[in-house]
DNA sequence: TGTATATATGAATATATGTGCATATAAGGA
DNA sequence: TCCTTATATGCACATATATTCATATATACA
């Protein structure tokens, strides 16, 4: 009960304040990341399950390149991470938070 | 039971599947919304109380224009709207998703 | 009708962003 | 070592985006 107490207050106390500088800058490259149509296909995908550069390539019809690059993005805010196999890598996601975000959203679009 | 089982179906197969077109389109646009920080302090403010224009401007220390043009962008999303009382129109949040979107992420990042 | 105040809008500009090409790097096998 | 495969990277380019200035619109009131 004062626990609940405590964070209403809590909330109020921030949305009273300014947000800090760090604190908008996490939070807009965050929402950045999953602003991109390609980036939200690849991190959709790896939902599921670990792949190639070059599976989620053919899998969503984009050029090595491209998904290398949106891939060196998301590792950059640690998004995504990976493991070696010979010369293949097999990226997997890396945050829970932001792939459940994801998910609401997707959920929310779809049951429109 | 049933249900949860359905649940994990559902998904399973909402992730094996590409996402469609305007799926796809609805969740870039409503993260893209969210990734400016003139936004998210907009959004932030108008979490708590409707403001006017010049009200928002002066808090955030924007220019009129500034916080206009973003009110707009936020009016097409549906993200926000007003009441106008005389000459001044007070604006407010309209969308409970996105705000609940907001709210987590802010909450995530001070909890570092 | 004229003036003041609040907000919206259009044009211009600077910057950020996504993608593709060409090429570099890295690892494994012959 | 040479070749092949998988991935990364630098550069260039086209497009998108955020902000500002100047000005238009709209409402209230004298």
């Amino acid at each position: 009960m004062s626990e609940d107490k405590n964070k209403t207050e809590d909330q109020k106390k921030k949305h009273a304040s300014e947000l800090d500088e760090e604190t908008l800058f996490v939070v807009s490259q965050t929402f950045k990341a999953l602003s991109d149509p390609t980036r939200i296909r690849i991190l959709h995908l790896l939902c599921e399950q670990e792949m190639s550069v070059n599976q989620i390539a053919d899998t969503l019809e984009l050029r090595q390149s491209t998904v290398s690059h949106q891939l060196r993005f998301l590792k950059n805010l640690r998004l995504v991470k990976y493991r070696r196999a010979g010369t293949t890598l097999f990226y997997s996601h890396d945050d829970e938070h932001v792939i459940d975000l994801l998910q609401q959203t997707i959920n929310h679009a779809l049951h429109h």
